[in-house]
RNA sequence: GGCGCGGUAGCCAAGUGGUAAGGCAGAGGUCUGCAAAACCUCCAACACCGGUUCAAAUCCGGUCCGCGCCUCCA
């Protein structure tokens, strides 16, 4: 089966071909780094790790680039009421943006480019526009990009102006604008910038949020480039504007592949800052779940539904988890046994491995993709139930499990499971209680390592400590 | 108002024409000193109404309900 996504561009699903076989080039629209991230942004860092690791797992090569938003009205007022600069303000996000995606193992882009850093890109980009006739100078000094110059506008969104709901916000601004539906491509100083500002040929102001990603996936993957992610929300405006200056820019298409992930919901309604119904990492961490757990509940639905955030949904996440960090623990300690059961554990990692890549190979269906995991557990569980799996067979089982992991990262537990040397010697006076038969003994031990948070599980090769969930 | 997405068992969630994956929870059983874990078995679902078809969760039309975008937003 061939590698199948659904480009919202052509609103199909579209067989991936890269430009340069065997490569791809992947942007995705990164934080605004003037607040902690919150879950439902996750989701999407989540998906698009979920997409970059599927493309390694096939055998690509990827190169991807995430943008972080430093400058905006956001980080601008947030610098301001935290009477900080820009810079000193925004790092403190960057830093724990960096922080979130490695508790819940995304893994990092090749290059994170900041939008301060490419002022002079972006600069040279609207000088193009200017030479090709669509940017203009407003009344207010702001510079805009004119849609009615350029008629492929609204590519990704059907969106017809005359019929925008009645009693839309009007931005103040707007009323410089040749039209309602230009976007500013760089805005004016305003006093309330206080010192953000770069000298342009149009005076001093700053640039608009569209442009920065036209100008840094330019930079880093040139202009035609695979694939571009973001948020199901950043198709309009944000992601239609960038395909216009993109274009209009470089006359040349702009990316391959839109790939768009839907929102996390919170009680039946999107998950955002505006609306205060958010979670960041740091508060569901701080309730006593683990970034792998939190990692399992945002991977869980595909990518196109929305995901309705519950901590049912992460209680039940700690379940399943620990239901297979006991199969792969289980094969671990056969590892060295004699073998046993080869043909029967091939026939089930050909079986489990071919449907873990068909799903994945289907527009990232992480269902199908887990249920061939869970399939997979269930068939060697049988198999050591019945002696019928041990030494090579068990490596050669544990060898899918970890390749699967490469995709998903979830099969290893987050903090170290030492056990601590006095539960373990709590549990080796129980043994002794057990050899002697004193049961009453031994379940009082059992009782207090229950108690302090451990639980026992006695198997023929002897007892086995877990933590309790 | 325009555009778009969705409504599958107690909960989560796949499945786009041939009679419903998987996970969590629940019940019974095997194993166990007893447990736990694991396995086996079971329970239980396609919002509603029409239509097309030999056959519809799946296609078409309509209804109801939920959500998103149209304004910064992953």
């Amino acid at each position: 089966m061939a590698l199948t996504f659904y480009n919202s561009l052509t609103r199909r699903l579209q067989e991936f071909v890269p430009i340069t076989p065997g490569q791809v080039g992947l942007y995705t629209c990164g934080p605004t780094v003037y607040n902690f991230a919150h879950i439902g942004n996750f989701r999407a860092y989540i998906f698009e790790d979920l997409l970059k690791r599927t493309l390694l797992y096939l055998g690509f090569e990827v190169k991807h680039i995430m943008n972080l938003t430093d400058v905006d009205d956001k980080t601008i007022r947030g610098a301001q009421a935290a009477g900080c600069s820009l810079n000193d303000f925004t790092q403190k996000y960057k830093d724990a943006f960096f922080q979130d995606i490695a508790a819940l193992r995304i893994l990092p882009a090749d290059v994170y480019p900041a939008a301060t850093e490419h002022i002079d890109d972006m600069i040279a980009i609207v000088e193009k526009l200017f030479d090709k006739g669509v940017a203009y100078q407003a009344d207010d000094h702001s510079v805009y990009f004119s849609i009615a110059k350029w008629p492929s506008y609204g590519q990704l969104v059907n969106i017809d102006h005359s019929q925008m709901r009645s009693g839309a916000r009007v931005k103040h601004d707007e009323y410089a604008k040749e039209s309602v539906a230009d976007f500013a491509l760089w805005k004016a100083y305003d006093p309330e910038d206080g010192d953000v500002a770069w000298d342009s040929p149009w005076g001093k102001g700053r640039p608009g949020w569209h442009l920065e990603c036209s100008a840094m996936s330019c930079r880093y993957l040139g202009p035609t480039f695979d694939i571009h992610c973001g948020g199901i929300d950043n198709m309009f405006p944000h992601h239609e504007d960038e395909i216009a200056q993109s274009e209009a820019a470089n006359g040349c298409r702009f990316v391959n592949y839109w790939l768009h992930c839907a929102h996390l919901m919170v009680d039946g309604q999107k998950m955002s800052k505006s609306l205060g119904n958010f979670f960041t990492l740091r508060d569901i961490l701080a309730k006593g779940y683990t970034g792998r757990e939190i990692r399992w509940v945002l991977l869980g639905a595909h990518y196109r539904q929305s995901l309705n955030f519950s901590f049912k949904a992460l209680d039940d996440a700690r379940a399943a988890l620990q239901r297979l960090d006991t199969a792969k623990q289980r094969l671990a300690e056969l590892v060295s046994a004699p073998d046993a059961g080869m043909e029967e554990t091939e026939t089930a990692v050909t079986t489990a491995e071919s449907a873990f890549r068909a799903g994945l190979e289907d527009d990232l269906n992480i269902s199908a993709a887990l249920a061939a995991l869970f399939d997979f557990i269930r068939d060697v569980n049988r198999l050591m139930d019945e002696k019928k799996l041990a030494g090579a067979a068990a490596t050669k089982a544990l060898n899918l499990l970890e390749q699967m992991d490469t995709v998903l990262a979830v099969l290893t537990p987050d903090e170290d499971d030492a056990v601590p040397e006095a539960i373990l010697a709590l549990a080796e006076e129980r043994q002794a209680a057990r050899k002697a038969k004193d049961f009453a003994r031994a379940d009082q031990i059992r009782n207090e390592l229950d108690a302090q948070g451990w639980v026992i599980e006695d198997t023929p090769k002897g007892p086995r400590v877990k933590k309790k969930i």
